[in-house]
This record gives C-alpha cells, sequence and structure tokens, in this order.
DNA sequence: CAAGCGTGGAC
DNA sequence: TGTCCAAGCTT
C-alpha cells in the first residue's frame, strides 16, 4: 500500500512553501516551524506568516536570538499564543544546547518545548527520513476509513496510532508521510471524499460500505457558554490608545488587550463596571457589541469610550497611535475591539 | 486526563 | 445563523 500512496504522491504532491519536491529533504528547521504553525491551523492561514518568519529569521538560531514579544507580535492573528510561547523557548534549547541543530530522532524531538507526539514523528519523518508514525487529524480521517474502525474519536486514537505505525514505510517514509497528509486534505476529505480518484480506493474498507462519509465518528462536543464583558476604549489628546499586556499564561498569554472588566457570565452594570477602569474619564456607550468565539465559550464585549487629556501612565499599559496598531501584539478578538472603538468613537 | 487554548473558511 | 474543522500541546 506505501508503494502505490508513493506513487501516486510523486505525480500529485502539492507545492507548499515548507516542502521539498518528492525524493527531497527539506531544511528541519522550516519543516519545524511548518508544524507548530500548522497544528489546527490551515494552510492558507499559515503561509504569510511563514513566509514573513522565515524572511525575518532566517534559522532556528536567528529566532532564538530575537526578542520574544517580537515573535508574539508576528504570530499576532494566528492564535493559539501559546505555541509562539514554545516555538521560541524550543528556538533557544535547540541554538543554545544543541548547537542550532534539531534532534534527529523522534525521542529527543519530544522533548523540546511544543512538540508533542505527533509533531515529534512528523519532523523526524519529514526532515529527517525516520519510519515514524505520524497521526494527524488528517491520518486518524484516512485509517479510520481504510480500517473501517467506528469506534469514536477520541477513544479510537490508540488504535489508529498502531495502524499507522504498521503502515509506515522504509523507504521514503518522510514522502510517505507527506503522501498522507494531502490524501487527506485533496481526497479522503471529511465531507464528500474523491473516492473515484483514490489510491488506496481498492483496500478502503469503509468505501465497500459506502459508510465513508459517516467516519471517523467524533465523541459530541459541549456547548460554548456565553460571557460578557466590557472594555474600555481610551485615546488620549493626539488619537493614541490605551493597550495593556495580558498575564504571561492563560488565554492569550502575554498579548495585548484592550483594557477591559472581567469576562463573566453576567453582564456588570455600570457601577461594577466602572470600579475596573484602568483610568478616570468621563465613559459614553458606544453603539453595537464586539461579538468573537473562543474555542471553548463565547464572548460579547460592550465598549466604554472616554477620553483623557495626556498619556497618563497606566500599569501594563502602552499607549499606541492608530497606524501603529499593525505591529503590535494584538489578537484579532482585540483588534476587532479597536476597529469598533475607531468606527464609533472617533 | 479532561479541559483550556484562537482563528478563519467551507458549507 | 450555526456547525464543523485544520499538519495538537500542556497541565
Amino acid at each position: 500500500m506505501a508503494g502505490v500512496l508513493l506513487g501516486w504522491y510523486d505525480r500529485h504532491a502539492r507545492v507548499l512553501p515548507w516542502r521539498a519536491p518528492p525524493g527531497r529533504r527539506m531544511d528541519p528547521y522550516r519543516v519545524w516551524l511548518s508544524e507548530i504553525m500548522l497544528q489546527q491551523t490551515t494552510v492558507a492561514t499559515v503561509g504569510p506568516y511563514f513566509q514573513e518568519f522565515t524572511r525575518r529569521w532566517p534559522t532556528v538560531t536567528d529566532l532564538a536570538a530575537a526578542e520574544l514579544d517580537d515573535v508574539l507580535r508576528a504570530w499576532a492573528g494566528l492564535g493559539y499564543y501559546a505555541r509562539a510561547r514554545n516555538l521560541h523557548r524550543c528556538a533557544r534549547v535547540v541554538a543554545t544546547e544543541l548547537g542550532g541543530s534539531f534532534p534527529e530522532d523522534e525521542a529527543g524531538l519530544r522533548q523540546l518545548p511544543g512538540i508533542g507526539a505527533y509533531t515529534a514523528a512528523a519532523v523526524a519523518a519529514i526532515a529527517f527520513d525516520q519510519p515514524a508514525a505520524a497521526l494527524d487529524g488528517n491520518v486518524e480521517r484516512v485509517l479510520a476509513r481504510i480500517y473501517a474502525v467506528a469506534d469514536p474519536l477520541p477513544q479510537a486514537k490508540p488504535a489508529l496510532q498502531a495502524l499507522a505505525a504498521g503502515l509506515v514505510p522504509d523507504q521514503r517514509p518522510g514522502d510517505y508521510t507527506q503522501a498522507l497528509f494531502d490524501l487527506g486534505a485533496t481526497i479522503c476529505t471529511p465531507r464528500k471524499p474523491r473516492c473515484m480518484l483514490c489510491p488506496w480506493a481498492q483496500w478502503c474498507e469503509a468505501r465497500s460500505l459506502s459508510i465513508q462519509e459517516e467516519l471517523p465518528a467524533k465523541a459530541a462536543k459541549a456547548a460554548k457558554p456565553l460571557r460578557r464583558g466590557v472594555a474600555f476604549f481610551v485615546t488620549d489628546g493626539t488619537g493614541s490608545i490605551l493597550l495593556r499586556r495580558r498575564a504571561e499564561t492563560g488565554l492569550l498569554g502575554g498579548m495585548m488587550e484592550v483594557p477591559s472588566t472581567g469576562w463573566g457570565a453576567e453582564v456588570p452594570d455600570l457601577d461594577a463596571a466602572l470600579a475596573q477602569a484602568p483610568v478616570q474619564a468621563a465613559w459614553r456607550l458606544l453603539p453595537g457589541i464586539v461579538r468573537h468565539t473562543f474555542t471553548h465559550f463565547e464572548l460579547e464585549l460592550s465598549v466604554l469610550a472616554g477620553r483623557v487629556p495626556a498619556a497618563v501612565p497606566v500599569p501594563d499599559g502602552t499607549w499606541v497611535a492608530p497606524d501603529r496598531l499593525g505591529g503590535e501584539a494584538l489578537p484579532t478578538v482585540m483588534a476587532k475591539v479597536v476597529r469598533h472603538g475607531l468606527a464609533h468613537a472617533t
């Protein structure tokens, strides 16, 4: 089966910025960087970020020498911000403790910050052509169908991992791994798989049972609770906007925010909200609400606008001119709040 | 070890 | 509008 897939890959491999042509190997730094960026993130989204990171930091040593804040700024908008902090930590370990070279085996890679079971196997296979079984969402879907594994994920994951390990060939395991990704991304898609084009169709149990679109089964997801809060859009006499750095860990850790009340189930009343205001001002409630969906809750923010005569100092705060917002470590939800404030308060 | 952790696009 | 999902990791 592996040989057939490799033959298909030789003819149909996707061309991607972090990928070498079939039969070649890519720089391990770029393989690693792309794998971190691609965690739970689409190829289309990652593209521009990968280009910018490799332009600014062509080697892992360059990335290690960067300031964490510059890395966070460059990562802004990509989400799952712990990845950026772990990326930077990992680069420093590789640069200072490993002489600038990544470990070539799965176990060594697995020790590094931000590298879990999947990424260790993927980098070992793709960058170093080791026969490691990388099990991601694509491979889970392909194998669940090929072997008609009906047990729901994530319970079925250990069984799929064993099946994956049994398929990895000794010849060209790196290309095989990438071929499996391409198969999942272009043929064995979540909806309406293109079985007529699949090089593995003759071995697919799910297809023979006509249940390919029902697999893989997944456990039901919990409903997302609604949280609400009030954000404070503050400008000074020059039009600069008050931003504040969030705590290093947890949600949006280390990123910048528009100061706000806590986010809870209840809408804070005006007095409770104002008690949490970062400065004293004559507040005006802006029309509309900023909505944002996170992984595990939905958020609705009302926005109070205030103006202060001069850029007074605020704990963890920074005053940023509107034309320099693009360079800040602003997560998307906060960029939405700023946009709302600029549209209604200025 | 279940829960916490972002975002944008497809349908 | 809602729902799913995309090359998962950490605690």
